[in-house]
This record gives structure tokens, C-alpha cells and sequence, in this order.
RNA sequence: GCGCCCGUAGCUUAAGAGGACUAAAGCUCCGGACUUAAAAUCCGGCAGAUGCGGGUUCGAGUCCCGUCGGGCGUUCCA
């Protein structure tokens, strides 16, 4: 009697196998092949919600994919476990974080197990755990010792809602907080950086070998932004260029030096030390009184582009020499220049930059063309390519010329240099939040900034702490925490309070992960070597700016302190961004009893039905929109599939022992089709492509069973093995079931199968002949028939003949085996 | 504003380097079987001039141009 598809029974027991049995644990001197697949480590939110599902089904199915071609693959997972929510839940409810923290990563663990994932548990890690603490702590210390984390008073970004400071990739280009909305301003205080510009150049030149998105890199390298130009000196002067007593200079950065001769105004930036020096008497107050206004605004306000023109700038008095031609023009304070960028002071060329167009034309300044435009050109500034003009000796040069012959001016004068700019900024890894992890370094009134030694690491976070409503940090208040001795002297001393930004932690797990349980050491650097780079980086592309750079950053500057194997440059090989899974829209509602919370379907429906119909929906990359109405649909199949392949049930015992027929040659000729099809679909991730395949299958089996010869038990067998096996990275749990049921073995231990080309490639082919377009007969012809022979084929058809009459053929189009077109 | 991507049944996706066959699959919907009935399940069916207009070609969902609609990225970085 057959046994019924008891989807709960079968997945909890192959969830405990795989665990008890160690299945997906990896040694690291496994003598097979190694493959790193990650998925980036989550922020343990409690409940796995749809994106993490689509996230780790992807995940799973590489891992299982890969291990059946014959691959050790190390698929570790762990916990992004620091961070605002824990600690606004504290500040609301008093739990402390840590208790909250434990109890989501024991939620989302468990519905991470429920979908059957395969990891490597051994290899856990935790953001907030002792260990962990100590050996981030350390490295950040080692970054300290090599002068690439160091402590700046800077205006940083302050976002009042969370309390604290952000990077500036935390803020969105809106000027508001990413995480909590609130508008963000500008404060002045001592911080913590990481000197990740030292490693600008080198971020962008690696990224071309990577195997990435290609829009991922561009992203990236926007975000580095490097820009080739030349920096020179305006001498400061009075109104007929007379250069100043005290020789001060405007050191400016640009990109054109060929148009320096268009130069009619100077621009420095409001926050720009100079400005106190570049002030006059009389024009004292309106500058007082601009500084003040664009130091009060929000981002939002000095980047918007709607205030008028005339109230973002302000004459300063003075006036800077142009070295180009002599000449002095006005320098104007305005918020359009930045005092982050280059040297935070520019020479306006209005005729060939927009900004400077406009500025100029709003204060009425002078407009000289250096470069010509095109006849008939009505636009404003002109950007493009041509020769210059009303530029002395660059006149009639082209563009890149004429710079080439600017700098190399500058450089013979010895007022100027040749300049790479970045816009990458150093990384600030300061917070001033409760839940991270402590900077490991104590202040001491006599030797000041000392580093805590590494034998006293981890500075742990206290439990005994009292969250304000305010949100400001408990340790800033805990005299246990905050008082301590001078590692140096013994003498009285205060920790550090600010925390590390939780992109520290997740710029070096995926290193942990290959040697988790170290005591002595963070990780040993040749187990490292034998895993990294990752082969396989899955994520969601929201990830893509912030952690990939400074996780690329990190493994660079750990190759050049030795830590870290100094041939890994880079930490991820290829990457695979999977598309959002959204939950807008109005099919989603509680009321309708649809939302998506997976563990609902894993109670309905099972784990392998809803990652089969996760896999099923879109294309991987895509972006969906959550329905669960379809995962009936992936469900029923596996219930067709069930009763197709338990060696119980009736369809497999009408299975018969006989000679073979034209059917079974078809469909043993199908099965080698479906597996090269499929074989190529996991290698470009087209899953959704593959399930539609095995549906398309299953149908044919269906049918060739219930056919007039019935089912050979040699073909059926060969058939529903193939299937089984092609579908268990997909559905590992029905799978493992009925393999085992039919052979006694793992499914998953069994090597990926190989289609046979001769049988993948149809012996025969049926060639359509067209007259005109015209479908007018069909030829069975050998598949490697050739040009010539397929024509005369086609003309010797009598249904052609009859068709052509006596009409002749004005061109043969041959197309064999598939087709011949006969143009009359 | 600039750059990139996408418009195929009611919905979500397919259609190997342009080629005919009924442009596939699942969901939805409809019918039948089973059932006291329903659900589930099984069997079957409806459904599409591939956004619109032009072009290239013997032949276009696939290539080119235009247009409309939708999406994503970027936008003071000198």
C-alpha cells in the first residue's frame, strides 16, 4: 500500500538526520576540492520573514549543488548580532540587549533550520559573543598600531533620532538618517577612523577582475570616484592684483586646468579655515551672517538645488590672482563648494561648468569661453570637446591636450602639481551606542590615547546598565565600565565609551568562519588561505556600497599587516545579488489571511514546497512581489512527483518488464535533454527556468506512463532517478525521502549526472519546408544533414513541386536540419 | 536632466547565435471524476495578432529607429 506524503514527518526527520549525521560539516583538510559559499550573515530579527527565505534557498541550493559535483563546501552561518534594534528595545522595555539579541537569534536559527538549510554549525559566530568581541578588538588594535585607525575631530553626520553619529553612506541623499528618518546636521567631535582612502586606488583597480554585477561595480566605483586633475595656488591680492604682504595663497583643485584661463571668480567653501583671512572689514557681517545660515542647514536644505542662487554665496573682499594670465578675480564663499572634496576651494570657470554658469550669471559676474562649443550650440556651459579659445598659448588645442599642456605649465612654474582625488572618505567607525563593540582603548591624563594590551581583551560590555530614554549610551554613566587604571602608568583612567560601527564586525567574519573556534589567534591565516576568496557571495544588493568596500578594505589592509594571507586581496570572488522580495501591495493583507510569514507555509505547505516556489517565481535576480497563492501550485507538483517516484505507489508498480518501444527511447532521450538543460541552468542561476523544466517533465512521465505501452520499469527508473536527483539541491528533503526509498542511499551523496551528447542531440530531425514563408511539407532528415542536401530535399518534395508548378525558385534558404525556405 | 533595464494569456515567469509546428509552465477561472457534500486530489479545458508605429530580413517576441508606459541607478565631488 502506498504511503501518503507526510510533508511535516519527512522534512523534521531529514532536518535531524542532516544535523545528527553531520551531513554539510567540513573539515578544513578535507581532501576534496574546496568551495566557499556565503551568504551574508543576517541581523537576527527574530522570525525569518520571505527575504531571508529567498536568500538562504538560494544559498542552499548552490551548497548542495556544488557538494554533488564533488566539492567540500564550507557553508558556515552566524549572527550580525549588534546593532539598534536590541538596544531601542532595551531603551523601551529594559531587556537587556543582550537577552533580547539571544532570544531573536534563536527564533530566526530556528526557522533557518525549518527551510532545511545545510550549514556547518560548528562554525557559528556571533557578533556580541566574548570571543568574537576579542578578536575584532584585536584586530582593531592592530589596525591602530599600523596608523590605519586613527581619532579626528571632524563634522560628522549626527542623526538626533538614534543619538548617534553615521557614516556617510548612512545617510540617504535626501539628507535623512537610513535607519530612522530623522533629518541629519552637522556636529563637530573627536571620532574614530579607518583610513580606508589609503587604499583607494587600489579598491578601484581590483574591482575590474572581480565577478560581480557589473552594476555593482559601478556603483563602487562612483562611490570611490577617482578623478585625475591638478592643484595649484591663487595668490590672495587686492583689487588690482597687487599680491597680499603675508603671500597667502587659495589652494584649488581641478579637473580642467585647460580652461584656467576662463577663470573669473574663485569659490571657497563657507567652512574653509582661510575664510577668516580672506575676510575684509567691510565685508565682515554678510559673510558672519552666511557661514552662520549654511552652518545651521540641514543636508538637505544646502544640497537642495530650489533655494535662489543669490542667497548661496557671498563676496569675501578679496581677490586671487589667476597665475595663468595675471589677472585678479573676485573669491566668493559659496555652499555649492564642499569643504570634504579636493582642497575644498575651486577657480569658477562658468563658460564650461554649469554650477559655476550659474552662479556667475546670478551674481553677475563675467562669462569667457575657453573652449569652443559646436556651431549652432544654445546650451549654457559647454563641457564637451573642442578647440580653445581666448586661452593664449592652449589656443586651437583639444581638450585632452590642452590639459596635458596646463599641468605640465604648472608643474614648470612651480605652482602646482598633478592631483588624483578621491571621493571615498575615510571610513568613521565611531557610535555612540551601548549594543557594539567597545574600542578597545583607555584615556590616561598622562600619556593619553593607550591601547587596552591584548592580554586583557575582550573589554566586555557590563550587564548592569541602565538605559535612558534619551537614548545616549549607558556606558557613558557606568562608573564600573568608565573608570580603570592606565595600562601604562597604573594611574586612573577612563575607557573609551563609543562603540565600533557593526560593518567592522562583518569585514572580517567570513575569515572567522574558516577557523571559528581559534582561541589563540583570530583565525590562522593558512586555514584562510585555503578557503578564501569566497567562490560564491550571496546577498541582497542594499548591502552593496557600504559592506562589500569596507569587508574589500579590511582584507586588504589584512594581507599587508600579515595577519591575513597576503595573496587574498580580495574576499569575494564572485557575488550573486538576489532581488528584493517585497511585501507592498495591496495583495498582502492580514485580513485576506495572506501575509507572508513563512512559518505559516512551512505548517501548510512544507519547506520544500515554498523554497521550490521561491525558486519558481522569478528569476532569482529579480525583484518580486510576494503572492503565497502560487505555492499551491509548486506543492501540488511535489505530491505528482511523490506518487511518480515512491516505489510504493501505483504508478511505479504499473511499471513493466519489457523489450523497449519507440516511447521509451523518447523518453530516455527526454531525460538526457532535461539533464543538460538543467545541469546549464544551475551554472547560470536560471532555477526558475529549471523548476518550469521539471514540470515540463513530470507531465511527459505522466504521460508516457499512462500511454498505450505503459511503462517500461528500466525507462521509468532511469527517468524519476534523473529528476530526483536534478531536483535535490532544489527539494532536498522529498528527494533524500523517495531516494532512499528506492535505493537505500543519500541522494545528495550521488554525483551529479551527465547526459549523454549522442542522445542529447536528436538523431533525426524533422526540417520544415516553406515555399514563401509558407509551411508546405515536412522531411524526417539525419540532424547533420548539410546546406546542399537540404535544398534539394526541399525541391524534390512533391507537395513543393506541386505547389511550385512552374514557377522557379529565385533563392534557396537552407537552415538544416531545422529548415528550408524556398523564395519564388 | 543623464545613464541602464523592462513591456509576452487576468497574474508571475519561459521561449539555446532571428526560423516552422498549438509561443510553453504554474497560479487564477471553467468543466469532469471522486465525495452525502465540500476541501484536497486526479483528468481535461478556456485564454495571447508578444505596449504602439516604422524599418532591416526569405523569415522578427528576438535586431535597428521612433513613441508610449513602468522600474532602477545617479545628480552640486570642481
Amino acid at each position: 500500500m502506498a504511503e501518503a506524503y507526510n510533508v511535516q514527518e519527512i522534512e523534521a526527520a531529514w532536518q535531524r538526520r542532516w544535523l545528527d549525521e553531520g551531513t554539510y560539516e567540513v573539515d578544513n583538510d578535507d581532501p576534496r576540492p574546496p568551495f566557499y559559499c556565503l551568504s551574508m550573515y543576517p541581523y537576527p530579527s527574530g522570525e525569518a520573514h520571505m527575504g531571508h527565505v529567498r536568500n538562504y534557498t538560494l544559498g542552499d541550493v548552490v551548497v548542495r549543488h556544488r557538494t554533488m559535483h564533488g566539492y567540500a563546501v564550507l557553508s558556515p552561518m552566524g549572527w550580525d548580532s549588534f546593532g539598534l534594534p536590541a538596544e531601542n528595545a532595551a531603551i523601551k522595555t529594559g531587556i537587556h540587549p543582550r537577552e533580547y539579541t539571544d532570544a531573536r537569534i534563536a527564533e530566526l536559527k530556528a526557522s533557518v533550520r525549518r527551510l532545511g538549510a545545510a550549514f556547518d554549525w560548528r562554525r557559528e559566530i556571533e557578533s556580541h559573543d566574548p570571543l568574537y568581541m576579542r578578536w575584532n578588538q584585536w584586530l582593531f588594535l592592530r589596525l591602530l598600531e599600523a596608523g590605519l585607525a586613527y581619532r579626528a575631530t571632524a563634522p560628522v553626520n549626527w542623526c538626533p533620532g538614534c543619538q548617534t553619529v553615521l557614516a556617510n553612506e548612512q545617510v540617504l541623499p535626501d539628507g535623512t538618517c537610513e535607519r530612522s528618518g530623522d533629518v541629519v546636521t552637522k556636529r563637530d567631535l573627536e571620532q574614530w577612523l579607518f583610513k580606508t582612502t589609503d587604499y583607494a586606488q587600489e579598491l578601484l583597480e581590483d574591482l575590474d577582475a572581480l565577478d560581480w554585477p557589473e552594476r555593482v561595480k559601478t556603483i563602487q566605483r562612483n562611490w570611490i570616484g577617482r578623478s585625475e586633475g591638478a592643484e595649484f595656488d591663487l595668490p590672495v591680492a587686492d583689487p588690482h592684483g597687487q599680491p597680499r604682504g603675508d603671500r597667502l595663497v587659495i589652494r584649488v583643485f581641478t579637473t580642467r586646468p585647460d580652461t584656467s584661463f576662463g577663470m573669473t571668480y574663485a569659490v571657497v567653501a563657507p567652512e574653509h579655515p582661510i575664510v577668516t583671512e580672506l575676510v575684509t572689514d567691510e565685508q565682515r557681517e554678510a559673510v558672519d551672517a552666511f557661514v552662520a545660515r549654511v552652518r545651521s542647514e540641514t543636508e538637505i536644505e544646502r544640497l537642495s538645488t530650489e533655494g535662489a542662487l543669490e542667497k548661496r554665496g557671498v563676496f569675501t573682499g578679496s581677490y586671487a590672482v589667476n597665475p595663468f594670465n595675471g589677472r585678479p578675480v573676485p573669491v566668493y564663499l559659496a555652499d555649492y563648494v564642499l569643504m570634504g572634496y579636493g582642497t575644498g576651494a575651486i577657480m569658477a570657470v562658468p563658460g564650461e561648468d554649469q554650477r559655476d554658469w550659474d552662479f556667475a550669471k546670478a551674481y553677475g559676474l563675467e562669462i569667457i569661453r575657453t573652449v569652443e562649443p559646436p556651431e549652432g550650440w544654445e546650451g549654457e556651459a559647454y563641457t564637451g570637446d573642442g578647440p580653445a579659445i581666448n586661452s593664449e598659448w592652449l589656443d586651437g588645442l583639444s581638450k585632452n591636450d590642452a590639459v596635458e599642456r596646463a599641468m605640465a605649465w604648472l608643474e614648470e612654474q612651480g605652482i602646482g602639481e598633478r592631483k588624483v582625488n578621491f571621493r571615498l572618505r575615510d571610513w568613521l567607525v565611531s557610535r555612540q551606542r551601548f549594543w557594539g563593540c567597545p574600542i578597545p582603548v583607555v584615556y590616561c591624563p598622562e600619556h593619553g590615547i593607550v591601547p587596552v594590551p591584548d592580554d586583557q581583551l575582550p573589554v566586555l560590555l557590563p550587564d548592569d546598565v541602565e538605559f535612558r530614554p534619551t537614548g545616549e549610551s549607558p556606558l557613558k554613566f557606568h562608573t564600573g565600565f568608565l573608570n580603570t587604571q592606565c595600562p601604562r602608568c597604573g594611574g586612573p583612567a577612563t575607557r573609551e565609551t563609543d562603540t565600533m560601527d557593526g560593518f567592522v564586525e562583518s569585514s572580517w567574519y567570513f575569515f572567522r568562519y574558516t577557523d571559528a573556534r581559534n582561541e589563540q589567534a583570530a583565525f590562522d591565516s593558512d586555514v584562510v588561505a585555503h578557503w578564501l576568496p569566497v567562490d560564491q557571495y550571496i546577498g541582497g544588493i542594499e548591502q552593496d556600497i557600504l559592506h562589500l568596500m569596507y569587508a574589500r578594505f579590511f582584507t586588504k589592509a589584512l594581507a599587508d599587516l600579515g595577519i591575513g594571507p597576503k595573496e587574498v586581496r580580495e574576499p569575494f570572488g564572485r557575488l550573486f545579488n538576489h532581488g528584493v522580495v517585497r511585501l507592498g501591495g495591496r495583495r498582502m493583507s492580514k485580513s485576506r489571511g495572506n501575509i507572508a510569514r513563512p512559518a505559516d507555509l512551512f505548517e501548510s505547505h512544507g519547506a520544500d514546497a515554498l523554497r521550490l516556489y521561491h525558486l519558481f517565481m522569478a528569476p532569482p535576480g529579480d525583484e518580486v512581489d510576494w503572492t503565497s497563492g502560487g505555492i499551491v501550485g509548486t506543492s501540488r507538483f511535489l505530491h505528482r512527483l511523490w506518487r511518480l517516484a515512491d516505489p510504493a505507489s501505483e504508478l511505479a508498480a504499473s511499471a513493466v518488464e519489457r523489450t523497449t518501444t519507440d516511447a521509451d527511447a523518447e523518453l530516455e532521450r527526454a531525460t538526457h535533454r532535461l539533464i543538460a538543460r538543467v545541469s546549464d541552468e544551475y551554472e547560470r542561476w536560471s532555477y526558475n527556468t529549471a523548476v518550469a523544466a521539471f514540470m515540463e517533465f513530470t507531465n511527459g512521465i505522466y504521460k508516457y506512463v499512462q500511454g498505450e505501452s505503459g511503462g517500461s520499469a528500466e525507462t521509468l527508473g532511469f527517468a524519476v532517478d534523473t529528476l530526483l536527483l536534478l531536483m535535490a539541491p532544489m527539494t532536498p528533503h522529498v528527494c533524500a525521502e523517495l531516494w532512499e526509498r528506492r535505493h537505500g542511499t543519500h541522494v545528495h551523496e550521488q554525483p551529479w549526472p551527465q547526459a549523454d551528447p549522442a542522445l542529447v542531440a536528436e538523431a533525426t530531425v524533422t526540417m520544415v519546408v516553406q515555399v514563401d514563408g509558407k509551411l508546405r511539407d515536412r522531411i524526417e532528415v539525419n540532424s547533420s544533414i548539410d546546406d546542399a542536401t537540404a535544398g534539394e530535399l526541399a525541391l524534390a518534395s512533391p507537395k513543393v513541386r506541386a505547389i511550385l508548378g512552374d514557377r522557379h525558385p529565385a533563392k534557396v534558404v537552407a537552415r538544416p536540419p531545422r529548415l528550408v525556405n524556398i523564395v519564388t
